[in-house]
DNA sequence: AATATCCAGGATATGTAATGTCCTGGATAG
DNA sequence: CTATCCAGGACATTACATATCCTGGATATT
């Protein structure tokens, strides 16, 4: 039960895409950031486009940017974007197989144990829905030298 | 992000051990009682028992059995006796990487990034240790037509 | 004591999803 | 017209969950 790396490549290239001021950023400039692989970075930022958190601009001086304000973009946004919005405790119904689905009468309403996992689930979508990118940002050491830093890191 | 089946494997197991009684109970009849490869469910029953959630007796008439009342297990306990309790997301300091690496100082403090999801992830674990298996076996019928049942399917 | 039954655990496939690479096509600035 | 960039499909690689098998040890029964 490991998370993707894209969700924490996601998280930092978001990141870095707001210290770089708002223009477009090419996939090629956004992975040499981090020494990530350019390719595989670039199907995750299709994905954070398609959610709606990136637009993409094509051709020359083109590249990804930001299309709201950190403050704006949750951390259950970006997980959703990247791993999806599947269960990840998928119930397969074992409680109808085997003997004692045979012997048993065909269960009526949903059932019991999926239903507390996914309570504990909600639980940590509620705590990934109330953390915004900007709350982090907050958190790291953004001086003035560093934010020049990123800026031609990502030149 | 999917979580191992052996998960909802060995919730349904615990609460079947549950009503068989209290003596020890095979691995092929847990299997058999959903339906599950009994080679695979015994290694997933071998972790419950390094765990401490079940006691193995060896020999004939020998099994699995509870080691303790379902009010004294959480979904916690089952997740991390199947799962581990490695953090699901797991940082891998991209921020240490690549040109903004090479740029930047090292970074003094633990990753923002990482302190964030491992908020998120204790609010999930913290929901997991607030169930019992015993909240979970009020909720699904165990009249006393399908506690017969159970116990035959188990035999 | 002998035997049958059960768990313990290592070694080894198999399947599936994440990871990583490559290529073609379309859009756009210069 | 050309160079640069993203879009997206196809494919290779890797990691891990899933599944099976086999040997050994423990124990109840005969």
């Amino acid at each position: 039960m490991r998370m993707a790396k894209g969700v924490e490549w996601a998280l930092h290239t978001l990141l870095n895409l707001d210290m770089a001021g708002g223009g477009p950023v090419g996939s090629s400039q956004l992975a040499q950031a981090h020494g990530l692989p350019a390719p595989y970075l670039n199907k995750q930022l299709q994905q954070l486009s398609r959610a709606g958190l990136l637009a993409s601009t094509p051709g020359p001086r083109g590249g990804f940017s930001l299309t709201r304000p950190l403050d704006a973009i949750t951390l259950l946004d970006v997980v959703q974007a990247i791993e999806g919005d599947a269960d990840m405790f998928q119930c397969t119904e074992i409680r109808c197989c085997g003997r004692i689905g045979e012997l048993s009468p065909r269960p009526t309403g949903p059932c019991p144990v999926k239903n507390a996992m996914s309570r504990a689930e909600a639980s940590w979508r509620e705590a990934l829905a109330a953390q915004t990118l900007a709350e982090i940002k907050a958190e790291l050491d953004t001086g003035p030298v560093v934010g020049e830093i990123i800026r031609a890191a990502l030149r």
